[in-house]
RNA sequence: CGGAACGUGGCGCAGCCUGGUAGCGCACUACAAUGGGGUUGUAGGGGUCGGAGGUUCGAAUCCUCUCGUUCCGACCA
């Protein structure tokens, strides 16, 4: 490619509403341009970035034993009222309608036609296991849409749904796509890490995502220093940092806090440890109010809250006037004593002895409270966000925390959606039988902004080998006069393009140092620097985006120290 | 959806408070010089100031409504 036959073009200012890094570098780079809120252009450069992603999934996706095929984005609403999940989704889902007033949405994932597909489809257990997967757009209409195309509301995913007559067969198969991610972003050739996860809208059983390791991710990871484990925050299991409950050995007693409300407040006040606290939260219960529970250094995990059957879904704190109600105090004065709702404590508040909690009255802490002595809860569960320093949950070492972008994300569904939507097969005893169901998103779209965050320096972005939209540029000093520059540079862009080598020429006419900032924005991989000063020595100048030091290197084997360091 | 802010050539912004000629930088076009790190000069093209209504002799500027965008909180590949 030359670029006077492509569409090159850089901006030198960061736009305004670019956040993070790889929005910054796309839009600067001309990879995408926005057309509106979550919306946004793919011009070529970017989409040659797109489509490397898109073929690595292929591949070893088809490696997998995937079979490709593609739904349609419009679907009949009919089918979301089947599996019952338009609740679940909620104002995500983007309405439309025909001009007969019919109800479809644009697709923001494809369990149901999946589903609807495969129950025609597959009649026999002999039909199983097999596991279809498709590339294709997206439409979320996600409340606030950010950080360019890391959280767009149209984007590209590659989702695949796998079917089967037993859990056995599904384990395998979730087990060969949790290796085909593993191998798909090696080869993009990013730094991750495969976290345990809470399954979410998408429901089932047990789930686990792919998250790329950067500082700007929106989610916390926790993993072990020297073990295996490794969990998503929001579903990272918190061990009790008690063993064991010690006897009682101060009195109960009612103490003066005036004005006290937060735990840091309180704890000044009374010189005493956060730990030696306990957090009372209210929210809104299924049957009655339920108090959760957690140490005052602790903080609710509210995915776990949400998932416990005796609280209300979606999550509510209870307000102010609702407190009072059951309490008689304000928020800052909750306490365990003789409170009337459901006590669910956390592990570690579970085994605390002699702690500090509201007295239901305001102004008024008890400290020296004991379990059973003076208070009681209903159950035990973990309710917390497990924290850096914690043991981890599988007894190996301690648990660290990293940020990531969450880019894929594997789920055993189990029948889910085959019971709610019918899908069955016969068995070898020729008795009807529920599919067990896989499914495996994995957001091409986001691992383009994700490969960026990860590979990049104040100059620009450093693009992974494999999905450099061009392995080698070619950078001519004074193209456009110098003959002898020409012929070379002519000469090397038409060698390399014969051997299949992605090459860029710069045949503009700009300056050098214009042309050399340029391409170190685009982060072109290899990039050769020709001009007549070292022509005179029958040489030409490489330099490698990673580390840009200058190499002179002989014309006669410029070419096969490319294909050397490129290994087509 | 709650809270905040912003809409002025393609991009980044000034002008608005105190109403009267629409301006700057980048980008773009042409010419010239320059030619190994975003070079310089000269000359150009491009904006009904988000939209509608109002106040006024006169509105980018003041008022009302509306649309859009971005940022902070609950969702997710």
């Amino acid at each position: 490619m030359r670029t006077t036959a492509f569409h090159l073009v850089t901006r030198k200012e960061t736009p305004q509403d670019a956040e993070i890094i790889s929005h910054q570098l796309m839009i600067r780079t001309g990879m995408i341009r926005k057309l509106g809120a979550g919306l946004y252009t793919w011009a070529p450069l970017g989409l040659r970035v797109l489509q490397k992603i898109e073929n690595i999934i292929r591949e070893e996706m088809n490696a997998a034993g995937g079979l490709e095929m593609l739904m349609p984005a419009v679907q009949p609403k009919e089918l979301w009222k089947e599996s019952g999940r338009i609740e679940d989704f909620g104002g995500q889902l983007l309405a439309i309608h025909d001009r007969a007033e019919r109800d479809y949405f644009f697709g923001p994932t494809h369990e149901e036609v999946m589903t609807d597909f495969v129950r025609n489809e597959i009649n026999s257990y002999k039909q199983l296991p097999i596991n279809f997967y498709q590339v294709q757009t997206k439409f979320r209409d996600e409340i606030r849409p950010r950080f360019g195309v890391m959280r767009s509301r149209e984007f590209i995913m590659k989702d695949a749904y796998s079917f089967h007559l037993t859990p056995e067969s599904l384990e395998a198969t979730y087990q060969s796509m949790k290796q085909a991610y593993t191998n798909i972003i090696n080869r993009i050739g990013l730094d991750f890490r495969c976290v345990l996860a809470d399954s979410g809208a998408i429901g089932g059983s047990g789930s686990q995502e792919f998250h790329v390791i950067a500082d700007s991710g929106e989610d916390a990871i926790m993993y072990s220093d020297t073990g295996e484990y490794a969990a998503n925050l929001e579903k990272c299991e918190a061990v009790s940092l008690l063993n064991e409950r010690k006897a009682p050995t101060e009195d109960l007693q009612k103490v003066s806090t005036p004005g006290q409300k937060t735990i840091d407040e309180l704890c000044d006040f009374l010189k005493v440890c956060n730990k030696q606290t306990i957090k009372t939260l209210l929210f809104e219960g299924v049957e009655k109010p339920v108090a959760l529970v957690v140490r005052g250094d602790h903080s609710l995990n509210e995915v776990k809250a949400v998932n416990l059957a005796a609280v209300a879904s979606p999550l509510r704190m209870l307000d102010e006037e609702e407190i009072k109600g059951i309490t008689g105090c304000e928020a800052g004065s909750i306490g365990v004593r003789g409170l009337d709702a459901t006590i669910i404590v956390d592990r570690t508040v579970a085994n605390m002895n002699d702690f500090i909690c509201g007295a239901n009255e305001n102004d008024f802490h008890f400290s020296g409270v004991n379990w059973q002595r003076d208070a009681n809860f209903d159950s035990i569960e973990d309710l917390r966000d497990a924290m850096a320093g914690d043991p981890s949950p599988d007894g190996e070492g301690s648990l660290q925390v990293a940020r990531g972008i969450e880019v894929g994300h594997i789920f055993q569904l189990g029948n889910k959606y085959s019971t709610a939507m019918n899908a069955v097969v016969l068995n070898e005893q020729g008795k009807s039988q529920a599919l067990e169901m896989g499914c495996y998103g994995m957001g091409v779209t986001r691992m383009v902004a994700a490969a960026i965050e990860q590979n990049h320096d104040d100059k620009g972005i450093i693009w992974p080998a494999n999905i450099a939209p061009f392995s080698v540029a070619i950078l001519p000093m004074n193209y456009l006069k110098s003959e002898r520059v020409k012929h070379a540079a002519d000469e090397l862009y038409e060698n390399l393009k014969a051997k299949g080598i992605e090459v860029i020429l710069d045949d503009r006419k700009v300056r050098p140092g214009f042309m050399m900032s340029d391409f170190e924005l685009l982060g072109i991989p290899h990039q050769v620097i020709i001009g007549d000063r070292s022509l005179d020595e029958n040489q030409v100048e490489y330099r490698n985006r990673t580390d840009m030091e200058p190499t002179k290197v002989s014309r006669d084997t410029i070419e096969s120290m490319l294909m050397d360091s490129i290994k087509v």
